[in-house]
DNA sequence: TCAATGGTTCAACGCGCGTTGAATTACGGC
DNA sequence: GCCGTAATTCAACGCGCGTTGAACCATTGA
């Protein structure tokens, strides 16, 4: 039932996936989802919490490198988004969350809980969240080209191959800009004419 | 009437967004709407295309180095995404890709259109095309983070502020991995356990 | 055997949507 | 002033949705 409701969900995102057919995926009276759950916001809310709230307690190791921690927070979240190409419960949840305030609310949270913590370890609470931003930018927008968007070739890549394309670049957000990078950046953003 | 279609296309996104609510805001007759548009995906695409397709036909410069490149596209991409905080036609248009596949495809065009050229003048043309998921995934979080899930503090950053946080990253997403630098990063990724 | 309880289905309601074709108004050439 | 044409509105249709309350069925404990 679950399961039914986030394979249509990740399909056809929140606002197309209709109780209906859900029902009919789980081979089950469309009624019945309304005695265990609370309508359809409901049913998304429990689809999603029971599959992306974190099935791991790994604690955030000491001491490792930049790259080492870029790479771990690639690898954890394609693998929490799904272990195979459909990526339902991700692909799901980031649908839901660009169509329902809520389900925005609900994806919120988890990036808080689920990658802020790894960030705090590194960098000041402060810079943390500003540097979740950025991360979260780069995951999110790396599921969004690849399972929705499909673009070819990122939609097709092995998905270690992706992880080892992307983890450079979220390295890089990872870091703050040591105080002299902005100035020099802020000069050839706004005087670069050819 | 398609400054009112954008704008309710942004706010609610496509499959929220009513003819009748359009047709409120712009003070006209719903039917009106079928009269200069084919329905409500002609509104949608007739309306993206006036604003998200280039107004530009700038050159790409030669020569330039990789921040220049990764700050102009930063710089355009924002200032065509809309100059204030809304940015509506962008995430009329990014909404309308995670809802319609049709406008998913729009938005792939317009990518191809818009970003790739930047990429190819680089790069070869089979790698500009792997860039340009990058890139594209890095412009679209953050358009995702921002003005869609308002995460802060990013959807509160000036815009100048972000573009100066965000081009490094992007800038080195445009960098094709030097050929040492994949196994490396292999054996990080698999081998980082703490 | 029977009542009770929880799981499951049936049938339907009401609403708001996209859409349409006819009716009405505004307007420009003669 | 009149007519043809375009712009705009009116009124309504039909559909599929989320949702609901009553009915049905199976299991179980006494």
């Amino acid at each position: 039932m679950i399961e039914a409701a986030l394979r249509v969900f990740a399909d056809r995102g929140y606002d197309r996936a209709t109780v209906r057919e859900i029902a009919r995926r789980a081979r089950v009276d469309p009624a019945l989802l309304y005695h265990y759950f609370a309508g359809k916001a409901g049913l998304f809310v429990a689809a999603v919490q029971a599959r992306v709230q974190p099935p791991d307690r790994s604690q955030v190791p000491a001491g490792e490198t930049l790259a080492q921690t870029a790479a771990r927070l690639v690898r954890t979240a394609l693998a929490r988004w799904g272990t195979d190409a459909r990526a339902v419960p991700f692909v799901a949840l980031l649908r839901g969350a660009m169509s329902d305030p809520a389900a925005a609310t609900l994806l919120r949270g988890v990036l808080e809980r689920d990658l802020l913590p790894h960030l705090r370890a590194r960098l000041g609470p402060g810079a943390a969240a500003l540097r979740m931003g950025l991360v979260a930018a780069q995951l999110l927008g790396l599921g969004t080209v690849r399972y929705v968007l499909r673009l070819e070739p990122v939609a097709s890549l092995p998905l270690e191959e992706l992880a080892l394309l992307a983890a450079p670049a979220i390295a890089r957000a990872l870091r703050a800009s040591p105080r002299g990078a902005a100035p020099r950046s802020a000069r050839v953003l706004s005087g670069a004419r050819s």
